[in-house]
DNA sequence: TCTGGGGTCCTAGGACCC
DNA sequence: TCTGGGGTCCTAGGACCC
């Protein structure tokens, strides 16, 4: 028997998510407006989406738009376990999940048709079983890319299904909006715009060199390349996280440099707690503020001599970082501060900081010597080069 | 409209190295 | 002594995503 192995990717996005977890959990709520979120909206139901209340808008806002609707505080840990709830259903349906956030995900269903059915059935029982066992609603969109399986995810919600028929891709494509392509946010759109580009089609007739112009090296040739739909990426495991970081909203209200220095403490400890629970360490610390105008920012980051967990040393740290950025603070004042861990490595791992130059190998002896001058001779059962991670990752206990 | 929290990746310049 | 070519790391900023 003939066994079709064209590509065919699932993408999984649930409705609403927070909004609709709070209706499964609370029948009053059903069929009504709801917003999650109090100064923000980080979720909205598509009832309140009716009255044009969307993510990411200020809570006063949209309480004029829809002045029924019912605001809920969110619950992160309920959110979380329904979460957890329907990537086994994921799992259990495809051997590749890739996770791309709390509430969507790709699955390869490609060679899959001879027991299990088309990508179409696939889906189809996606749907419904993610709609029974965990009680929430969610779209799939089924294509041979990941990049389209995406954009016919959002095409086809809420509570749909779309499946982008193999050979009839561009035109599906090219009538869309350009805001519609993964990774066209609002600046590359405004400049897309600017040169009367609207459509998807009007794009891909353009040179990559124009695009490359127009939105840079990377982001030029990631548009060129989904204008005509070439995505090659396959679906794979998530790789590990590369940073971790917690950060609070102030207000414009004026905070003392004591003030400060008790929501970096209670940011550090936040972290370095995740960081602990994750096995991780860090060598890169970095401090984010956002000034009072609400749309300035800077950063100031300090790279370690070695990767760390200790909380006391990160906090040194970053009290270093933020009485540097003292006087930029006075004078423009701050809304947020925010903090992150990165340059992350094992935890049970010395990470040196050596610049490696692959053209000296010597180099790595002489830091292996270092550590077993420091360590013992016993401490190295392994050196690990880290592919992008800089320098080298020791394992102290025997492997 | 008085505006959250958690991430990813890319770019560009300077320092430094061979 | 001057110059060219190639490479890495660090820092800072920006765009984008959910």
């Amino acid at each position: 028997m003939f066994v079709s192995r064209e590509a065919a990717i699932l993408h999984a996005d649930l409705d609403s998510f927070f909004a609709s977890v709070e209706q499964r959990d609370d029948p009053r709520l059903r069929g009504k407006p709801v917003i999650v979120g109090g100064g923000v909206v980080l979720a909205a139901s598509y009832e309140a989406k009716a009255y044009g209340v969307e993510g990411a808008m200020g809570g006063a806002k949209a309480k004029r738009l829809c002045p029924h609707a019912v605001v809920v505080r969110p619950r992160m840990e309920a959110y979380s376990e329904a979460s957890k709830a329907v990537f086994a259903v994921f799992e259990d349906m495809s051997p590749v999940v890739e996770g791309i956030s709390i509430d969507e995900a790709f699955l390869d269903v490609g060679g899959m048709e001879h027991f299990a059915g088309t990508p179409r059935r696939i889906a189809e029982r996606l749907r419904a079983r993610v709609r029974e066992e965990v009680g929430l609603p969610i779209t799939v969109g089924v294509a041979s890319t990941k990049h389209l399986a995406k954009v016919a995810s959002q095409t086809a919600k809420p509570d749909g299904l779309l499946v982008v028929p193999a050979g009839e891709e561009l035109e599906f494509l090219h009538p869309l909006p350009v805001e519609r392509l993964w990774g066209v946010g609002l600046k590359t759109a405004g400049r897309l715009h600017a040169r009367g580009l609207t459509t998807v089609g009007q794009v891909a007739v353009l040179p990559e060199g124009t695009l490359i112009a127009i939105a840079g090296r990377a982001a030029g040739r990631h548009l060129h390349a989904l204008a005509h739909d070439r995505d090659p990426r396959p679906v794979k495991h998530r790789t590990r996280r590369r940073s971790i970081g917690s950060q609070r909203a102030l207000g414009r209200r004026h905070r003392t440099a004591a003030e400060l220095d008790a929501i970096l403490v209670g940011l550090v400890d936040r972290v370095t707690a995740r960081l602990r629970t994750a096995r991780r360490a860090c060598r890169t610390v970095v401090l984010r503020l956002r000034f009072a105008d609400y749309a300035t920012r800077v950063t100031r980051s300090h790279t370690m001599a070695e990767a760390t967990t200790i909380t006391p040393v990160i906090l040194a740290a970053l009290r270093e970082l933020l009485a540097a950025a003292a006087p930029l603070i006075r004078e423009r004042g701050i809304s947020l501060l925010g903090i992150s861990l990165t340059n992350l490595c094992e935890a049970d791992a010395i990470q040196l900081a050596l610049p490696l130059d692959r053209r000296r190998p010597a180099a790595l002896d002489t830091a292996v010597d270092g550590v077993r001058e420091r360590f013992g001779k016993e401490a190295i059962t392994r050196a690990v080069l880290l592919d992008r991670d800089p320098g080298i990752s020791m394992p102290l206990l025997p492997d």
